[in-house]
DNA sequence: GCAAGATGTATGATATATCATAGAAATTGC
DNA sequence: GCAATTTCTATGATATATCATACATCTTGC
């Protein structure tokens, strides 16, 4: 049975929240997909990593980011400004319609994630938390 | 911090077992996805069940899973025999070639659960899939 | 300095995710 | 029985996921 297979359970679990989330984001009336949030979130806290850098926090590949970036130069929240010192890249700084939109999700986010963990107790996500990232410690290639 | 957040960690760990779930089914010479053994072993088990219903089953939505069925069937996994009784559809059956690649796919998905859930107690599995049962349920949409 | 290797970015190909909608076929209400 | 509604499937548009690779640029070794 399907249900009996934690990885339904896993895959379930952080669909329906990203559901509830862009559902959120969209009847709020604002324009940007939850992923394209949290690469805009990282390069505001850091506008020095490069497209693989980027990657590895967010967990996704540099092929997605590369294109994530890009859409996000094309829509203007980022900016791109080419790097003196490195002629490949460019360094990334969140624009100010790019402030304005982090500003308004940041509740929002803050909201659904109140509604996901109801009734979940403080030790519970701890558990959960451990648990998880044993998971994907246990999943990680090797690295060497 | 990224890391303090849930979300993060569920990502993080289903996108970690995904990988090495595909990784280890390429290295075997599968030409498969997981996400297409999952619609292939729904459909061995039910093929009674229209795409809507096959979508519930696989938390995917309608339009995700034709597409996934029109792929299975142009490689041959699959067959769709007209259903007599209703002109909309068309009932699936695994082919030969279909129950070949699940038979080889299946023991690749229990060492990969093993290697994923090392360390982890039977007691463990069980809380976590409780928390992430509650978590779906806080955001699935309310039905009606 | 320069050749070899490493790093950074972009993009093609293919698969999946989602919404919206079109079109066909079945069901319902009356 | 037929019109209105519902159900089922397919598909367009756009975004993301992944691998592979092309290409430019940087760094290292010597």
């Amino acid at each position: 049975m399907l249900n009996s297979i934690l990885f339904y359970s896993l895959d379930k679990a952080i669909r329906s929240y990203r559901r509830l989330a862009q559902a959120n984001i969209d009847r709020a009336g604002l324009d940007i997909t939850v992923d394209q949030w949290l690469v805009l979130q990282v390069v505001l806290e850091h506008d020095d990593l490069t497209q693989q850098e980027i990657a590895e926090r967010v967990f996704k590949d540099q092929a997605s980011v590369a294109r994530m970036l890009a859409l996000l130069v094309k829509r203007g929240l980022l900016l791109g400004i080419p790097l003196p010192n490195d002629g490949r890249r460019t360094r990334l700084r969140v624009s100010e319609a790019g402030h304005q939109i982090l500003d308004a999700v940041q509740p929002i986010i803050l909201a659904n994630r109140a509604v996901a963990l109801a009734g979940l107790a403080e030790n519970d996500l701890t558990v959960l938390r451990q648990l998880l990232e044993r998971i994907a410690q246990n999943c990680a290639p090797v690295a060497n």
